[in-house]
DNA sequence: CATTGTGAACGGATTCACAGCC
DNA sequence: GGCTGTGAATCCGTTCACAATG
């Protein structure tokens, strides 16, 4: 069986699978042990077999892993196996950015729009992408039957943009915005906060200072 | 003592909390207690204020904690007491637009400059910043000593790129590229790979609906 | 006999419950 | 009385060690 409630800790490690599956596959390699996996990965080869033994029994014992079937096996746990259907809310310039490159390098998915309050800033290059107004947020959502959605909007925004998205049948959210943004229990929020990201590492490039106290 | 060896999770919501005191100091509120630090992050209060003990007593028992008084502590914690002196390398859409954020929404960081293989890709309206090719990287490294990098560079050039950065002493490395890197003992990586994070909520978009095997 | 799949042991982080203190 | 600080209990994820098997 596939699609267990697997805890968060393995459905992040999946898509790392998946990419290095993806690059094997493009160099012909049939056959992967956990072993290899680990070393390209950077994960150890009995998390690695754990990981995908929540899902099922993929592997051969004594030969390892087929990349193609584990590929499959993967797109279809983690809900690859169709095009996901997602919209971008705010489109400057980092909505800009993350956009164009799902647009290019992320064949998994497929940005139907993007939205804004002012539309007019319009001059994208980015090929067949349709920007909106906020007004026509439910529409077009409600007309996809959207789930994910991205948002790049101000910190004093995003808590009314996130209940727009929900009430209208929105059920996963990747928050850029450096705010904590509340939702219904249904609704699942990954924040992906730069500024915090890039704090917590300038604790780690001290480590080894040692700081005298000066009082 | 502040700045002991603390836990990845700990150190992951300083900068949280940073956020929350900062908002409070501007509004002139002047003590907070757990319980409401807990209301605006979303920790449990217990969780918090084992986080802080963990660098100190900062608190007053029935009280709570004097707000600005806990900002400088933690601002030491994280060491963001004096501005952290960074470089950008990549200069692609992402790259320009994560140096505009942090140009403009990050105080506490200094982008001392960026680099890209082709610097002719001057048009950038980011008031005083360099851009340098790829050519300058160890010299304004060494002139600024320079520890903390961003990366946004292509999968494929990524570890020779970070070869360079720790070579010449960068030891925290925040990177946007989609790939594993190899690094020695002493420097830390955070990765941040926007495929990945946008993969792996797909999944938690489905999580109700119950996909028969068809098979 | 190499490699998967997995129960058991371990370790780290969170929660609980309360002692300590203003 | 109210809130911090913290040892103890619990939970969860990782690692270990080995049984299962192509």
């Amino acid at each position: 069986m596939s699609r267990r409630n697997a805890p968060k800790s393995v459905v992040k490690r999946l898509p790392v699978y998946l990419r290095i599956l993806d690059s094997l596959i493009r160099r012909d390699v049939e056959i992967i042990s956990s072993r290899v996996l680990s070393e390209e990965t950077g994960f150890t080869a009995e998390q690695i077999r754990k990981d995908l033994a929540y899902f099922g029994a993929f592997g051969t014992r004594g030969t390892g892993y087929n990349t193609s079937y584990l590929r499959e096996k993967l797109l279809r746990i983690i809900g690859l196996d169709r095009q996901t259907k997602i919209i971008v809310v705010g489109f400057g310039h980092l909505g800009k950015a993350l956009t164009r490159y799902n647009v290019s390098k992320n064949p998994y998915v497929d940005i139907i729009g993007v939205f804004d309050i002012n539309p007019e800033e319009l001059h994208t290059d980015i090929p067949d992408l349709k920007i909106h107004s906020m007004e026509m947020l439910p529409e077009v959502i409600l007309a996809d039957q959207v789930k994910v959605a991205m948002i790049t909007v101000p910190a004093d925004v995003a808590q009314s943009v996130v209940d727009l998205l929900v009430d209208n049948g929105v059920t996963a959210i990747l928050n850029f915005a450096p705010t904590k943004i509340n939702v219904p229990e249904h609704v699942y929020v990954h924040n992906a906060d730069l500024t915090i990201e890039l704090q917590s590492l300038i604790y780690y490039s001290l480590e080894d200072e040692k700081q005298p106290e000066p009082e």
